[in-house]
DNA sequence: TCCAAGTGCCCACGAAGAAGA
DNA sequence: CTCTTCTTCGTGGGCACTTGG
């Protein structure tokens, strides 16, 4: 190589415009400059089972050095009919929940030489409908939808666009259940929240609130029913469900109405989500009870900020960061099995049971 | 339009194959199947000044929608010579900085049709420096760089990529200062960072231990520097500054290192990084000290779990989501002037103040 | 190793039809 | 009724790259 050359004296400076303003060289120029077809240049820069002759490869890959050539992803996607790409859905990115998952699936991807395209739905099914056909135009290799999707019939066009996305060879994996979907990633929710229920239950709560999500929503669904079936097989009963969201916000509401209809002491709060938990938390402090001894509040997923906030909350541990790297597994694996996710509950000061 | 219809009485059922499993049609197809030219597909499908009459539009949208047509983008991108891509180079989108800078630009991308690509550099600067070498391949039409980056030589070779990338018409957008770069999104940490320091010192403290990351990083010096001289100006005085990292862990392990060497009561704590100083809070609990009246802490950036903490922390509120949308504004618009980014000093519970 | 035929799409141009004088 | 002048569609070349022969 002669790279360390320095732009004075090029082997053919017929082109003096080559440094300046410009379109980016291409392989044309790369083979020009090197004196070799198309075809080599191309066989050389990029991954090909041919070899070519070293002294060739030597040229090209000088040239291509000199030049700053950048292979254009998009040509190569065009040309190869693929492209290397992963597509994930989110509802929301700045959702500690999204964060995580997305990091996993980043560094999977990453691993492989793939880019990962985000988008967000917001929670807002057509807009997730409208996404998903975008999305198609991409043409990536996988498409991941972590946004927690309902089982209600709006989400049968994304259906049907999903079943087209695999048809054409990609692969799609979505949490939960779904329709059209290949692969999915089961979080057991519903056995975690039973184990988080059966856990209070013998920490001697006997009464609990529940704050959900709307009916029909699979996450919501799942752990509110496993709450309650592990809750109230070991002795509790859960005496009201409010619905709400996936916000801080929406915990911090529920928990206020609740409030404002009277909560006795030693009842437990189970909210589906640690972000909700914790809007609930803000909204039991701001009614002047204690969190804790008077008003115990238990979450879903552990994430970080729930370790910080005190009393630290009592919580269900799911390894988000390796959800997303299996979901990505399961996009680029071709025999990809599930591995299993391992659902802890860890109890912290804010459920610090109840003396019976 | 005749979409009700079920896939059994199609116009035309030349095509048996279409329903099945099969290659994505193509604007070929589409033509084909509406009995025009490509170039009348191509202008009603996408977007072009060009008109076409009624009825020639309506049987290329019959067709299209009875195909299912998806416009390949990749395609598009090839012939264009340009794609409709923003990439984003955070350094951990499972940050809350980050995540939320990010959804800011992905709002913005959104009303765009654009779509956003997310690369992490997990704080390496080597990696940091391949990423943004393959990015160029993608050809997207920005490139915003929120991982905050130092001032070191080592970026040389990034800068030079940077340089690059405008020269071939892509827009590069960095947090803070720059080489190669076009546009920048000042955050002004350190005015911010002074106000507090100005602001604490009011409320009577003298001494405070800094927490940062390592010199030569633009954001901590920045902030460090800020502080510092707020407080010092006020009457305070900065005792002593641990270098860390961005993460909770580090601000628990500086803040560790500080308690051991002992932290008389009335200090005050000053981390670089909301994220750091909740690290920093848990130190010192687990130390056995009490945060507030014993030993205060204050961050910077108010990201959501800075109010759920309790003693709820005090810190310079930047309107993060904004900023990430200004960053996008400033990849697409040709005039683009940064708009002010109001940075306030929120006082919270962690630093109830000294009586003098 | 090179040639040439793809990959799916865009767009400048020329031609044809309609409308107006 | 003929000769412009628009309007609008199709032809062909091109984009940057891959791949079988």
């Amino acid at each position: 190589m002669t790279e360390p050359a320095s732009s004075a004296e090029r082997p053919a400076p017929t082109r003096a415009q080559r440094h300046t303003r410009g379109p980016a060289p291409t392989l044309h120029d790369v083979a020009r400059e090197a004196g070799v077809s198309l075809a080599t240049a191309s066989r050389v820069l990029n991954g090909s089972e041919r070899k070519v002759a070293e002294s060739f490869r030597e040229r090209v890959e000088a040239a291509a050095a000199e030049l700053g050539y950048t292979a254009n992803v998009s040509a190569q996607a065009t040309a190869r009919g693929t492209s290397p790409v992963i597509a994930l859905l989110v509802a929301d990115i700045a959702d500690p929940y999204f964060g995580l998952i997305a990091s996993g699936v980043a560094r999977g991807a990453d691993e492989h030489g793939l880019v990962v395209t985000v988008a967000i739905t917001d929670r807002d099914p057509a807009r997730k409908a409208r996404i998903v056909r975008a999305l198609r135009g991409q043409r990536p290799r996988g498409l991941i939808l972590a946004a927690s999707g309902t089982q209600e019939p709006i989400e049968a066009d994304v259906a049907h666009d999903l079943a087209e996305f695999s048809r054409l060879g990609g692969r799609v994996v979505a949490f939960g259940p779904g329709s059209g979907v290949e692969r999915s990633i089961e979080i057991d929710n519903r056995s975690g929240a039973e184990a988080l229920g059966r856990r209070m239950a013998e920490r001697g709560y006997r009464s609990a609130i529940a704050l959900g999500a709307a009916e029909g929503v699979w996450t919501s669904d799942d752990r509110l029913a496993g709450f309650r079936a592990g809750f109230e097989a070991s002795g509790g009963a859960v005496v009201r469900t409010l619905r709400g969201g996936f916000l801080r916000e929406s915990g911090a509401e529920s928990m206020a109405a609740a409030l404002a209809d009277g909560v006795p002491t030693g009842t437990l709060v189970f909210a589906i989500t640690d972000v909700v938990a914790i809007g609930a938390m803000s909204a039991i402090r701001d009614a002047g009870r204690e969190i804790g001894a008077d008003i115990a509040v238990c979450g879903f997923d552990d994430v970080p900020a729930s370790s910080d906030v005190s009393p630290a909350l009592t919580t269900v541990r799911v390894p988000l960061s390796e959800v997303g790297y299996q979901a990505f597994r399961a996009t680029v694996d071709a025999d990809w099995e599930q591995a299993p996710l391992p659902l802890d509950v860890v109890v912290r000061a804010s459920t610090p049971g109840v003396p019976r």
